[in-house]
DNA sequence: CCATATATGCTCTAAGTGAGCATAATTGCC
DNA sequence: GGCAATTATGCTCACTTAGAGCATATATGG
């Protein structure tokens, strides 16, 4: 390998930064959203100017904190997505020399909703985007009415007997059917599945300019069921969602999510907002009582109506940046039947 | 919010791809390097061209492949890296005209040390590199003669009381002191420590241009002991190695890194080079026998010494694309004393 | 045949997890 | 005031996992 010096190749290139504000409020998890000239919701996005920030993330704090008044806690990088053909809706056949946009996704905690100043932006439940997604009322029905169906018909087309079993395995995987789990950090794989088989819009949408002869009756109708964002910002969102759902159970960020002071059963639904299922309660108090996390500062609230509840705080002490593991968080089990 | 369009930010910015391909061989890691021009290290990179790259990873390949004749088999995206002062040796004050740098780092499995064609390019122990994270034979001593008392000169120098207590606190959750147990997945952590703590000679060399009052009594001494390499790229593979060393434990990556048929022994021996520490033998077995990711061939080799062992095969039946978890990889316990 | 080395089987104990029963302390309503 | 409804909290039991170590098996090289 002759040691290749980075040759200032001239890059047709702009760099884009989006945020996924995410904060929980009376029990839905919800995320910053903005809309565009054409009322389509997206993330919210700025360009990184190279010259003015000596890092992505005091970019990202700077344009959120000037543009949406929302100050950014815990920020951490997520991924950097720059396929062509997702990042935009590409009028078909557009002149080539438009910039290839190379987007550095960032995901940021927070724990209350603040104040948005500005008018078209607005805090979403993040289950509207992905409906499937929330297991806490039970199982989501249009799993079997809409996607299930669906992907079965995305693998009965596949070209050969492999890929079609190649198909049915992928989908059992990540919609943990056929003695797999449901891994609630899979959404980005159910998501990209579910793109590749044509049952969000954003996969009909991308494919136009290219492939102009996709059958109109494979029309994914999911607008009637769960909302599109613009570009690849769905997309965006699942995968923060997944680092956050994983990064739960390794790192005590919960704690960045909820206010000062809580009880068990906030802060239990909190988690449970965010996993999009339900747990044992009891359980789930010997857990975090166990983990050091919190400690109970002897008061109680009777908001929450029945018995009062004792008031806990993050446990700071000796702990401090302790960081070293996150709470224990269970399995999902289906219903029987 | 006014929904900001892009821009199109007259960005002075190059986009390299950086990876760090990762095997095992003989029992140990070893990561891909080539040399620069003045015989520093470097790990392998080069140019994204967005006229010819539809994706980044396609990039990675390609460039790979012809530069190296290594072909990536499992490749995936680590993190993008574009700090201002720590992506170049940059000779103090340089024109700012210089283009930004943004490298998006990947990771790549593969399964043996390839024959490279490039005289350059060479595998490298990548404990080389990070001589500390080696606990196979016992605790480095050099944790103790040099990077402890580093780190306390460093807790010392800060400016008031908590910042002091702070740093202290950060040294003890990195290296696994006082009551916290060391992670192997923190290796980041310890090097980014390190890095601000000058321990590590690119942070004195980043510092240089910017605050050349840095005493010289300061002056790392780890040419001594570790080996650096150009830009961040040591930064990169530390990054590398986390999430290698984290992602053994949620996902069968593992099976990238070994070869068609081996004992239970030498898988063994591969976890144990990635993570850094030896493990109890007998409940390895019981964990990966019960795990279903492997078969008995019904095979043995006698190349081991002693008793043949039963070699065995991944166990891709049914399973295929499992994905669903990773090997139970034990906690580090520090020896008696 | 013995010493040595690795492979493999098995047991014991401690700790963690999933479920469910039982009791406690409020509020709202009669 | 007493009762029903509701949420909080304590505790037990069964079962699974994980950490350690003992014991036995099957090679190789004198």
């Amino acid at each position: 390998m002759k040691n290749p010096p980075v040759k200032p190749l001239a890059t047709n290139v702009a760099i884009t930064l989006n945020a996924v504000i995410a904060v929980t409020d009376a029990g839905q998890p919800k995320v910053l959203c903005v809309r565009s000239a054409d009322h389509d919701i997206a993330l919210p996005y700025g360009p990184f100017d190279p010259e003015r920030h000596r890092t992505f993330e005091i970019g990202v704090r700077e344009w959120v904190e000037r543009q949406t008044n929302v100050s950014l806690g815990y920020v951490e990088q997520l991924y950097t997505f720059g396929d062509k053909g997702r990042e935009a809706p590409a009028p078909a056949q557009t002149s080539d020399n438009t910039k290839r946009v190379i987007s550095v996704g960032y995901l940021a905690l927070a724990p209350a909703p603040a104040e948005i100043l500005a008018d078209d932006a607005l805090w979403s439940n993040w289950y509207g985007f992905f409906p499937w997604e929330d297991w806490r009322a039970g199982e989501p029905a249009m799993i079997n009415t809409h996607i299930l169906p669906g992907l079965h018909a995305w693998a009965a087309r596949g070209h050969t007997k492999e890929a079609r079993e190649q198909r049915i395995a992928r989908a059992n995987v990540a919609f943990g059917l056929d003695g797999f789990g449901w891994e609630e950090e899979r959404i980005i794989d159910r998501y990209e599945l579910m793109y590749e088989a044509g049952l969000v819009v954003e996969a009909l949408r991308d494919r136009k300019s290219e492939k102009p002869e996709l059958s109109p009756q494979r029309k994914p109708k999911d607008g009637q069921f769960s909302l599109p964002m613009i570009s690849d910002h769905r997309r965006i969102l699942a995968t923060a969602i997944s680092r956050l759902r994983g990064k739960l159970k390794y790192r005590p960020v919960i704690f960045e999510m909820i206010g000062p002071t809580f009880t068990l059963l906030q802060l239990q639904q909190t988690v449970e907002a965010i996993v999009g299922f339900e747990f044992h309660k009891q359980n789930f108090r010997r857990s975090v009582e166990k983990s050091g996390f919190v400690e109970n500062t002897g008061k109680t609230t009777s908001e929450t109506g029945g018995r009062p509840a004792a008031l806990f705080r993050v446990d700071r002490s000796g702990l401090k940046d302790r960081a070293a593991a996150g709470l224990a968080i269970p399995r999902m089990r289906r219903a029987e039947g």
